[in-house]
DNA sequence: CTCAATCCGAGACTCAGTATCGTTCCGGAC
DNA sequence: GTCCGGAACGATACTGAGTCTCGGATTGAG
């Protein structure tokens, strides 16, 4: 099964028009495994020979943010990405600083610990962003390198 | 005791030249109890008569945060702001959403939880990023604003 | 006081992301 | 199958944070 095929069923079901351009961006994240930006994307349908409009591309991955179908990561200096990832679960990511590869890992039991917060600062904690960067299993094994 | 004399200290052992531009930001970061922008310390500096150019107030973010004397972190929405921070310590904050007040919440106990993650992903993880949003004793007791 | 190294400010530049707007496309109704 | 209004499109201008550059000013060691 096609992973587009989810990501046009999603917008479909929530009521978006399935356009091409929107069926383009869905098969060009649908196949990706690591994070990528707005900017790759328009690169990366313009190579495929169906280019689309760098706006487009933006108002695309806020709708596919808030379908839960990408989410949006700041990687360590700041700059963000996205990642596709599982909707419909409380979970987040360990992104690879060598290739940029990401995995979920799931809900990691942050409940306890921001109890803790609340009752010693008094804050009341309603979000939290956690992301962690290490080495991904395929890069750990390389020699130390260059790109 | 003025806080901004600890900025200053900092700054001359690490072999820094104590320039009037330094020391005015040594002074516009020791009173702040939030979060601030670069873009605030340029506007709060010309108001208080000693302007400093934008560039400036950079480089010296830049050096600040390298010597740990502020931290970088990254508001909800991505964009991202400063806080002034103690150094020398594993620490993590709470921002509120509200009037953007932070407070350091301490070591968290995270070791267990990347041990786990390692454990489950195959990664090696290097470092994280961790930040809590939510609302501060005071905003807690306010009703729902506006501003 | 002198002098080289450091640092400064002004402003041009970059780059991601947003806003605008006239045109095009989608898809439900008929 | 055709019509039509609303949704979506692309081109492009704009914004705002942050960086770079460079000639001139400051710092502080000697």
């Amino acid at each position: 099964m096609n992973g587009s095929d989810a990501v046009l069923q999603a917008l479909d079901h929530a009521g978006y028009h399935l356009t091409g351009p929107r069926r383009a961006m869905a098969q060009l994240i649908a196949g990706r495994q690591g994070r990528f930006s707005a900017e790759d994307l328009v690169h990366a349908a313009q190579r495929e020979g169906r280019p689309v409009g760098r706006a487009t591309v933006f108002r695309s991955l806020e709708i596919f943010e808030a379908l839960g179908l990408v989410e949006r990561v700041h990687l360590a200096r700041g700059e963000h990405a996205y990642v596709v990832c599982d909707p419909a679960r409380h979970h987040h990511h360990v992104v690879c600083t060598r290739c940029g590869r990401s995995t979920d890992v799931g809900d990691i039991g942050i409940d306890p610990i921001t109890r803790s917060i609340e009752a010693r600062t008094g804050f009341r904690v309603e979000s939290h962003r956690i992301e962690f960067f290490g080495l991904c299993p395929e890069c750990r094994g390389e020699p130390a390198a260059r790109a």
